[in-house]
DNA sequence: TCTCGATTAGATACAATGTATCAATTGACA
DNA sequence: TGTCAATTGATACATTGTATCTAATCGAGA
């Protein structure tokens, strides 16, 4: 195991961010940092916004969230029920294993179906410049538990 | 080319689904089968009350929308901004090339991802129930019409 | 084809999620 | 520390959808 010299929070990177985009560090958004880096699933604004004191107002909340999707420190998450959540995304472009039991979610990184969709969109004379994909399913631990769906 | 005998058109088609789900044919379910039947690309539900008249109401396009997506008659395609579109949908499962030029979309069929998913979910210790995958890019018109993305 | 009861429609209010506007406040830099 | 653009919170508004309720309508059977 590599053991690095960063001890940045998670919190702390997210400002770390936001200040490299050129935006302002101020109380509210380090307390919305502070508030993500802590969720453990996916998220809603509403949500979120009930985890902060109610002097956070609700516009500073979506205006943030929109801030930090475009920054890419949030991604979006399509439920698959149509709903859309959002949750921490260090990382690019990846994929989400959505447990539809426990409402979990782990990236998918390294995913490599990205071959196999040029390929068959290629024989649509379609050219492939981006995709979304969720997969639904059971994480072990709900399979451990057992708990079988449907 | 096989010639088929059925005549019905994508109108009826929609209405004989209702009927089989013990829904009944009602004059504003007509006007919006034939209204969808008549749509090129993917559709908001306003987008198509629009193209309705007034006297039928908000709620019943909203209502009848959903029975639609209940039924697998229509399937909702996720744009690239996040927005939920609607569209038809007769087949089963199955993905869409969305050319985000002319916003045309393209039934994908006999996608092979499945496959791969189902193996890289299972190196996650994950069991797969089911997926969303949209794709993006430029169609085939638009490619030849030399339109270039971004 | 008339009747009758369940289904459906339209109107309306409400809910959820997000954006626009604007005066007041705040943070970062000179 | 003063200045001023960026940011905030309040509020109104926009969009998309659902819930409720009464009146209209469908279609099965008499």
């Amino acid at each position: 195991m590599v053991v690095t010299k960063r001890s940045t929070t998670v919190a702390e990177q997210i400002l770390e961010t936001l200040d490299e985009k050129g935006f302002r560090s101020t109380a509210p958004r380090r307390a919305l940092a502070a508030a993500i880096a802590e969720q453990e699933h996916h998220f809603t604004a509403e949500g979120l916004r009930k985890q902060l004191p109610p002097s956070l107002g609700r516009a500073t909340v979506y205006r943030t969230l929109k801030i930090l999707v475009d920054a890419g420190v949030v991604c979006r998450v399509l439920l698959e029920d149509g709903d859309l959540h959002y949750q921490l995304s260090i990382q690019g472009h990846h994929h989400h294993l959505l447990c539809v039991h426990c409402g979990s979610s782990q990236d998918l990184i390294g995913c490599d179906i990205e071959e196999v969709l040029t390929a068959t969109s290629a024989r649509y004379g379609f050219e492939l410049s981006g995709h979304w994909l969720e997969v639904y399913g059971r994480c072990s631990s709900c399979i451990a538990s057992g708990f079988f769906a449907k």
